[in-house]
DNA sequence: AGAATGTCCTAACGGTGTTAGGTTAGCGCC
DNA sequence: GGCGCTAACCTAACACCGTTAGGACATTCT
């Protein structure tokens, strides 16, 4: 799965995504160098310059990646579920902490959507907006929730012995059925 | 304002904090950095390691200046207003879109707590924890859909035509009277 | 006077993203 | 067989980064 992404990109520049994308999850973000990359890939970094245009060519298709394995497993979840917007919580919240680098990497600046994959930022939101029947303004809010759950949870801003699952169980709750 | 949580720091590595926060927050995160910042105060970069142990300890300064300033704005805010909650919400929004630089400097990684001023996140997290009566589960809840709407909103995530305000003002409604 | 302190300096180390320019191996084609 | 083309790699260099070692002052304290 998540190959689609990287479909408009040559072979050799999907292999470098996909190392990219180990050496990024496996050991955080300061490896995610053209150096390191490189060295990984057992070529020089000016070397992967051939194959992708610059590093932030490289991060938008790991963004892309992540944004369609997040449409992926979104569309599971709610097809497993009949409480859709408790699963797709779950889902959201699985998925950063599984790959919290990447994760990070999707979230923590201003995406830039004419290198992404086309399409894959809504293909990641659209369970989310159906979940909540059409209404975007309370599907915003359930994402900017979650989101801030994640990142807070990531960052280790709440105390050890806070018990986030209710935290989370209430909010989606409260979320669910404003109007 | 702002000078408590440098207060055990000598005059000069102050100045030094003051001059970076105004370049953090005039030229953005890629001019914050060590030789960027001895050009501004028209020293070598190796010589601000004569007053800071080095640029961990500036960020934390500048995350403590941040905090303080933040408890500051939350404690008027709630002074100001019958509806704390609401006033909280948009004292948060406001202090984040002001210094947009500050604002994910501080949240964007997990805290050095070690470095930072004593007391300095404790102060900024107690408004909101009184205004939700005490109720921890609450006040996280509330503060994670706002760290996710602000961060979302400077990261530009939402369509250029969404209603935030609207969004802000559901949200808090519904998460304000969960139990 | 002499010591200590505060503040700055130059020079260097290893790291970063990136570019210019050069080499080699394999392929299609006359 | 040899020509040209392409893909894939290389070295060397540039300007930047955080940081440290070691040295030069000028002011202040004893």
């Amino acid at each position: 799965m998540a190959f689609h992404a990287l479909s408009r990109l040559t072979p050799r520049a999907r292999e470098i995504v996909q190392t990219a994308r180990q050496l990024l999850e496996q050991e955080g973000p300061d490896a995610l160098s053209m150096r390191r990359l490189g060295a990984q890939l057992g070529i020089r970094a000016s070397s992967i310059y051939e194959h992708l245009r610059d590093k932030q060519a490289l991060e938008a298709a790991l963004i892309s990646v992540g944004f369609e394995e997040q449409a992926e497993l979104f569309a599971q979840a709610v097809r497993r579920s009949d409480t859709p917007i408790a699963a797709l919580a779950a889902a959201y919240r699985d998925f950063a902490r599984r790959q919290p680098n990447l994760y990070r990497l999707m979230t923590e600046r201003p995406l830039r959507r004419d290198l992404l994959a086309s399409g894959v930022e809504e293909a990641a939101a659209m369970p989310l907006l159906e979940a909540a029947g059409g209404d975007r303004e309370r599907a915003r809010a359930i994402w900017a929730f979650a989101h801030g759950m994640v990142i807070l949870e990531l960052n280790q801003r709440f105390p050890p012995d806070a018990d986030l699952d209710t935290t989370w169980r209430k909010g989606i709750d409260a979320l669910h059925g404003a109007g």
